[in-house]
DNA sequence: ATACGTGCAAAGTATTTGCAAACGG
DNA sequence: CCGTTTGCAAATACTTTGCACGTAT
């Protein structure tokens, strides 16, 4: 599931948000478009670099706080150590992340039983909940059949 | 709720797997068996330099691997870059974190849905999960009151 | 022309590692 | 005594900040 129209309103925000462009930052935009699932700021420099464009590594990090200041990354913490981010996508469909301590493979799933139980909680607490995370890390599928 | 009892299941388990002792495991097991709730390894450094004794940080990083290793302590990503840590408790009783983005408090929670619904998406993707955090930030009642 | 964005380099923070000395058994 | 643990200091990794310059409006 791409979704180019990210890309496009993602620019459009931050265009107006300050009145300017920016390479770098179109740049971080349109690769984060591109990709479905996090990247950390290492990664996206990197693959920008490869690229071509002498993007700096600062200029990633404060693209990024911009997007996520406006909403629209979110940032992921996958206890590594290292924040990664995905666009955050429009219909509001959210989804959390397995992680295979074997492999390092990543992916991303979604359930509303569990969205429904976190709601719950934080109504119940008076917390007025901006983010959640949740992370489940362990051995994947075909990690397990090699039985390490 | 204290537990005494995991500071000593913890100091002995900790023998036996080393048949050593070490004064800076040591403290660092008893502080955290006096903790309800999960510090970061500075912090943890940073109490036991007050109350005397002149440990390294680095052997506190050492005893968390050790600690985390033998299951006896878990460690919690809240988000900001920095590992934190909190005994495992033994009966299975296992909380995650709510954490206000104004006043910087963190408080625990258990809810057996949340916990039900994790369990069965990693079933159904076929992952052996590990472990698993969940995360939730927002403004805590007390703030927003205070409207900031 | 003027401010904001960018890139580089330096600083800052958390964590890890190398090593000689201290210490427990 | 011997090997593990400790504390210090240096190294690493990620992220942030200062600053001069480029660039879009």
């Amino acid at each position: 599931m791409r979704e180019p129209e990210w890309t496009e309103s993602a620019l459009a925000l931050l265009r107006e948000s300050s009145g300017r462009s920016g390479s770098a930052r179109r740049a971080v935009v349109e690769l984060l478009g591109r990709q479905g699932c996090c990247l950390s700021a290492q990664e996206i420099h990197e693959r920008l670099r490869t690229a071509g464009p002498r993007v700096g590594i600062a200029s990633v990090y404060r693209a990024l706080e911009g997007l996520d200041g406006l909403g629209l990354v979110q940032k992921v913490d996958l206890g590594d150590g290292v924040s990664r981010f995905e666009p955050t996508h429009a219909g509001g469909d959210h989804h959390h992340h397995l992680v295979c301590d074997d492999c390092g493979k990543v992916e991303p799933f979604e359930d509303s039983t569990l969205e429904a139980a976190i709601e719950r909680v934080a109504d119940g607490r008076g917390y007025a909940v901006a983010a959640h995370d949740v992370v489940l890390r362990g051995a994947c599928e075909d990690c397990r059949h090699e039985h390490s």
